[in-house]
RNA sequence: GCCGAGGUAGCUCAGUGGUAGAGCGCGGCCCUGAAAAGGCCGGCGUGGGGGGUCCGAUUCCCUCCCUCGGCA
């Protein structure tokens, strides 16, 4: 029989932290963190990372793990997540994923289709070239050479159109047929997909009391500790980070900085819902605002038995 | 009280004598090496109230109400 892996998904501020420790606690399981900015080392407030008490719960995996002015991807993230789910398997444990990236989930389930890295001096060009020219010159430029991915991406995404063109360029093959071969983990192992689903009212005001109290937590002074840095492409991006910049900057107040976290916030947990409403696979738990970290991890539980 | 400006989408505001748009918000969707990113789609409306002119008013006129400046 194929090992079996748990994954927890679900958007932010749903309770995935804490119904994981409770999770890993009856299943004897150990976590692995499927969220791509609480990777980063330093970043614990604006990323909502499991405080000690958590962590030391239960035991986590690739959270806090990287730098954040080192360039990390879906790609680094698989192979990361392939060794730790051989140690926690050799150590007779229960892997559970547990985040709310839905890119890292599904590329892990389903696998990331073989090509090269992302080519610095390569990409760089094109988009000085979409600059002066438009991303619809590339984009008819990317029709020429592989006509399905032209058809599939938009003329306005120039981040896909890019490298869709990259991966051409240094491949001398079509994305769009790469793509097509891909290894993941459903392929060695028995995946088992949950997500929490809660009213969505009551989702956007558990975030707005999360951003409150990560103000109330040094937010602040961790973000002006990060801008020290020199943040990686991914990093630079997590929700905050830009926000408090432009407050010191003096672009307006503390007060704007916070309604701007906390809508962004709530823009992103709708996109992660559109992501993980359409994964079929995914077994919904259907939760309250109020609800029991325990509890949840119950209902998790009865549908495993 | 007088003078001036203005009341149009959830917000900020365009515009037009033939029943109205933009940005943001909000909702839906897409996503294969930056993904807390990036992109696409959707107007969601008693045009402050009432009256008048006109074939027809959100637009012109009258009146009332409200807001913001200035003068008292």
């Amino acid at each position: 029989m194929r090992p079996r892996i748990i994954f927890l998904v679900g958007p932010t501020a749903s309770g995935k932290t804490k119904t994981a420790v409770e999770l890993a606690k009856k299943l004897k399981g150990e976590i692995i963190s499927c969220d791509s900015m609480q990777l980063y080392k330093g970043m614990d407030i604006i990323t909502s990372k499991p405080d000690r008490v958590l962590m030391r719960a239960a035991r986590h995996h690739l959270i806090g793990s990287v730098s954040p002015e080192k360039e990390y991807n879906v790609s680094r993230y698989c192979k990361d997540v392939r060794r730790k789910i051989k140690d926690i398997l050799k150590r007779k444990r229960m892997p559970l994923v547990v985040g709310g990236t839905g890119l890292y989930m599904s590329i892990l389930v389903d696998g990331l289709f073989k090509s090269i890295s992302p080519k610095q001096g390569v990409r760089a060009r094109l988009y000085k070239e979409a600059e002066a020219k438009g991303s619809g010159y590339l984009h008819s430029k990317l029709k020429e050479v592989d006509p399905p991915a032209a058809m599939k991406i938009h003329p306005n995404d120039t981040k896909r159109i890019v490298r869709a063109l990259e991966v051409f360029e240094s491949t001398a093959q079509p994305i769009s047929k790469l793509q097509k071969e891909r290894n993941g983990l459903s392929k060695e192992y028995e995946i088992k997909i949950f997500g929490l689903d809660m009213p969505r009212d009551e989702l956007y005001k558990r975030i707005d009391d999360r951003v409150d109290k990560m103000f109330s937590s040094g937010l602040v002074d961790e973000v002006k500790r990060v801008l020290k840095l020199k943040l990686s492409k991914t990093s630079g991006y997590a929700i905050g980070v830009r926000e408090i910049k432009s407050y010191l900057g003096g672009e307006y107040d503390l007060e704007e900085a916070k309604r701007l976290i906390k809508r962004n916030t709530r823009q992103y947990a709708k996109r992660q819902m559109t992501w993980f409403r359409k994964d079929k696979r995914i077994d919904w738990i259907r939760i309250t605002g109020k609800e029991r970290p325990a509890v949840i991890a119950d209902k998790v539980n009865i549908k495993l038995s």
